[in-house]
RNA sequence: GGGAGCUUAGCUCAGCUGGUUUAGAGCACCUGCCUUACAAGCAGGGGGUCGUGAGUUCGAAUCUCGCAGCUCCCACCA
């Protein structure tokens, strides 16, 4: 067989993704296995794959093909999200582009422009996760607007409402005057702002008209001025005595406002004296209530002032505070102004500044929800990796309030509820029982009499039960009911890999719904895993432009050297800081592993050849190794601990099995390129194993090399094979075996040093242990003619010794030995290991430590005492010979 | 304003309940090599007073408390 020297991962990558889909190694069916389930976080269907999607679904396929190759039956279920606000302000954009406005459209022609819009954008990023080698069981792909998957969103609606844990309500919500729709308080981000406090003038008024004594108020927002139905002053504050129950005129419009008490206000901000504005603060709302004070909403839905303002109507809200602000002046009523840094609430979706606003939605019940929510995580029954998310997750679950699901939108599941020609309100899952329902009070009823809210819900409202409803979509209605067998079976599911700034936004609402429908968590681990960032630190953007394209970058290096790159560097909820060169490490250990093998596959195995005791020892050596590592690398990945198992098993292979193992065994001669059959057989059985360790995090070389690794039958793939046995390990005898690693070393750097060349043969000479079956080994690496034990240090001046252990070593250089060198560099030694124990023996003399230290500890630094005379008396040795 | 976390080599990080740690890894760096699997390679090497000050202890990178710097989350002072 002839393999190019070169591993070109673009000719192996496709062939064995289209091999795996064709024998359906991805489908999962409910047997009588041990399961293993997962879903996907669904990533929104305007989305196209960036780095950070390439991180999570990496970390999934290698939790998911690890389990896989431990023979549980594997369920990772793919699919997309909906995500109504980002996707329809993407149509919106996209209509206009075209000329049409949403506003000339009715619901269904809009939504139809929608759907065709999905249709062929939405499955780009599932196709993209192809690319990377996702083993997703695709037959399951679900999106979240599926016909299934939406009547689980309205039934589990009803069900709410019916059980009371759904409202209506008039609150104050997050409006988005930019998307036109209320957005939850997680969807609201507040940003350092600097703006401007405005001292204002509010005359107490005299018969409707202005007096001379005036109230000064700060405000930030002086262009709602017109909406202040009052002045509030702390109860407390000697300033304002005698004042409060006098009116004063709002400026410009002059309209009389009381004066109030109320302990709220603060007395030594501002100026103390606070405008009351209800309609568009939330504080100002509460106080009202308080007052039974009017509202008055100046701000149309698009944020510009409505009739009520009366002046500048029509202005939107922000050129209108520039306006005011001059119109103030001009009438005196601008006291003076400050520069201010304030927190400003923006929208997560559209970046436009939130407004307060006051209006009729739907909201979930939080605090029974989030109270048992949160004791799934507090009693370990759903773990957060890494755990230091578990305070964040309390903190929020015992702050949450309720939750505010309706969205002014037409994309997503529209609001099962109907409103009746008296008002009232009736919720069911369809208009037929809706119709029904209402015909209960009413018998006359028809269904055009029905009208339905036009809202949709909050996306999250929706995915909330994403790992109930891609197995049984009819539960989240019907919690009451038996789950069919594919929710019995895979719920719930084992592990979660999401990002930590969704851990509200879904994680914890997944464990509301599965407590709430399922009784019972939706997963048992939840791995946090940071944010890409660039090289530098920063977020990766589309406007820094240093966010490298996925589907390049798997061009460039294959896939698995990308999700190797990824692997390398990632550790659980700690932000990574991708750097290309991360992923040409990845890619070189991949074209290492592939020389690996043309090197033994090149080998000739010869039936009727008998090892010698150096290849025996050898196999030996490494089989315990090999032993070791899979331990390891059992324990790390079953702490999660990705990165540092990869580079566990990427040091094994490129540092002790080519560099030590192969070099070994390597037959001299070119001549001669045979091996015994039985050292071969071995090698290709560590291959194999080693195939087996690596498949999870670079699937398509090792699927590549496996299948090339013995005559394979189709149908046959390492993704679904177990990994071989692997037997016991001694770890003195590994150790051991480094310290011949260490002599080796130390031979070569003295060649290196003394510019020995390699074909030079040296001598060795040692007093002490040196095991006699590591000879040949020592022989082969360090290039020497002779290993031979001696009882004394040799008497001639030429030379070159050195400490392995406890172990002395000469090398007899003849005239190459630089006498005063070799004197310096033992003086350097003798002065470290005086050093080193004056501070041992000073732990020994110190009688408390012999008293209170336990016997261990005291037994160590006695055989570090020993050790350290022994070696100093050695070296003392060697500088009198010279 | 409240809370959480971080600070170990040039970079990214490990070091879990204090003692074989006068601290490890990978990358980067330096030196020498085209040694017949791989220059996407081979061999060798240097590099850290563990942010800072104190405390607890026989013993501190590790535990406690100040201080400084950084990051994230939460929050309605106009």
């Amino acid at each position: 067989m002839d393999l190019p020297a070169i591993y070109d991962p673009s000719i192996t990558e496709e062939k064995w993704y289209a091999y795996w889909l064709k024998h359906g190694f991805f489908r999962s069916v409910p047997d009588d296995r041990p399961k293993y389930s997962m879903v996907i976080p669904p990533p929104n269907v305007t989305g196209v794959l960036h780095m950070g999607h390439m991180l999570n679904n990496t970390i999934q396929d290698v939790l998911v093909r690890r389990a896989r190759m431990q023979g549980k039956n594997t369920c990772w279920v793919p699919g997309t999200d909906h995500a109504s606000i980002a996707t329809e302000a993407k149509v919106v954009a996209l209509l206009k582009e075209q000329g049409l406005e949403k506003s000339d459209m009715t619901r269904e022609t809009f939504l139809k422009y929608a759907w065709a819009w999905k249709e062929k954008h939405g499955n780009i990023i599932l196709e993209q996760l192809k690319k990377l080698g996702a083993s997703c069981d695709w037959e399951r792909t679900s999106f979240t607007m599926d016909p299934d998957m939406s009547r689980s969103v309205i039934e589990s609606f009803v069900y709410l409402y019916n059980k009371g844990l759904i409202y209506r309500g008039i609150r104050m919500v997050n409006w988005d005057p930019e998307g036109q729709t209320a957005v939850s308080d997680e969807e609201v981000i507040h940003r350092e702002v600097n703006e401007k406090l405005y001292y204002l003038k509010y005359f107490f008024s005299e018969n409707g008209k202005a007096g001379k004594e005036y109230l000064s108020i700060a405000t930030t927002r002086p262009e709602t001025i017109m909406a202040d139905v009052a002045v509030c002053v702390n109860p407390q504050d000697e300033r304002y005595v005698g004042m409060v129950g006098k009116k004063v005129l709002i400026p410009l419009i002059n309209k009389e406002i009381p004066v109030l008490a109320d302990d709220y206000v603060t007395m030594d901000f501002g100026t103390g004296c606070l405008k009351i504005t209800p309609a568009h603060d939330l504080n100002d709302y509460e106080i009202g209530l308080r007052h039974k004070l009017p509202v008055i909403d100046i701000l149309n839905p698009d944020g510009t002032l409505n009739e009520q303002a009366q002046v500048l109507v029509g202005e939107d809200r922000f050129e209108a505070r520039r306006k005011i602000r001059h119109m103030l002046e001009e009438n005196g009523c601008l006291e003076k102004e400050e520069p201010y840094i304030t927190q400003v609430g923006f929208s997560e979706r559209t970046d436009a500044v939130i407004e307060p606003r006051l209006s009729l939605q739907w909201f979930v019940k939080l605090e029974i929800l989030a109270k048992r929510a949160l004791a799934y995580v507090e009693d370990g029954n759903v773990k957060l990796i890494p755990n230091k998310y578990r305070n964040t997750y309390r903190h929020w679950m015992e702050t949450a309030r309720d939750w505010c699901i309706s969205r002014q939108l037409w994309w997503g599941q529209q609001i099962p509820a109907w409103t009746l020609p008296n008002g009232e309100v009736v919720v069911a899952s369809t208009a037929e029982e809706a119709l029904e329902l209402a015909r209960k009070n009413d018998p006359n009823l028809q269904a055009e009499d029905l009208v339905q809210d036009p809202d949709v819900v909050d996306t999250w409202f929706s995915s909330w039960l994403w790992p109930i409803s891609v197995f049984d979509p009819d539960k989240p209605g019907h919690p009451e009911k038996e789950s069919n067998k594919e929710l019995a079976y895979y719920y719930p599911t084992d592990d979660l890999v999401t990002a930590p700034d969704i851990l509200f936004f879904w994680v914890a609402r997944m464990v509301m719904a599965g407590d709430l429908f399922c009784n019972q968590k939706p997963f048992s681990n939840v791995y946090l895993t940071g944010m890409v960032r660039d090289k530098l630190g920063r977020k990766m953007s589309k406007s820094l432009g240093n966010s490298p394209d996925p589907i390049e970058l798997m061009d460039q290096y294959g896939a698995d050297g990308v999700r190797m790159g990824l692997m390398l560097c990632t550790s659980a909820g700690n932000d990574i800081l991708f750097d290309e060169s991360q992923v040409e490490q990845g890619r070189n250990f991949c074209n290492k592993v592939w020389n690996a093998y043309r090197l033994v596959r090149s080998w000739k195995r010869e039936e009727t050849m008998v090892p010698s005791d150096t290849l025996q020892e050898a196999v030996r050596w490494f089989s315990q190794l090999l032993a070791a590592t899979r331990y390891e690398v059992d324990d790390l990945l079953s702490k999660y601990r990705l990165s540092e198992a990869l580079m566990l098993l990427y040091k094994r292979f490129w540092d002790d099995f080519c560099s030590w193992y192969l070099e070994i065994i390597k037959p001299f001669t070119e001549e001669e390129r045979r091996l015994d059959a039985q050292t071969y057989d071995m090698t290709l059985q560590f291959f194999n194993i080693q195939l087996h360790l690596l498949h999870p995090f670079i699937p398509f070389i090792t699927e590549e090399l496996w299948q090339n690794l013995s005559e394979r039958t189709s149908g046959e793939s390492i993704m679904v094979s177990a990994v071989p046995q692997t037997g016991s390990f001694d770890k003195s005898a590994l150790d051991e075996f480094v310290r011949l690693q260490e002599m080796v070393v130390h031979i070569r750097g003295l060649r290196q040093s003394k510019q020995i060349p390699r074909k030079e043969e040296l001598d060795l000479l040692f007093k002490g242990s040196f095991p006699s079956k590591w000879h040949g080994i020592a022989m082969r690496m360090a290039g020497l003619k002779t290993v031979q034990q001696v009882h004394e240090a040799p008497s001639e001046v030429n030379v070159y010794t050195f400490l392995i252990g406890t172990t002395e070593c000469f090398v007899p250089l003849g005239t190459l030995l630089d006498i005063e060198e070799e004197k310096s560099k033992l003086h350097a030694e003798l002065t470290y290991y005086r050093k080193f124990l004056s501070s041992v023996e000073k732990k020994l003399a110190n009688e408390s430590f012999l008293q209170r230290a336990p016997r261990k500890v005291v037994d160590i630094e006695r055989k570090k005492q020993s050790d350290a005379k022994s070696k100093i008396k050695a070296l003392e040795k060697q500088l009198e010979l010279l």
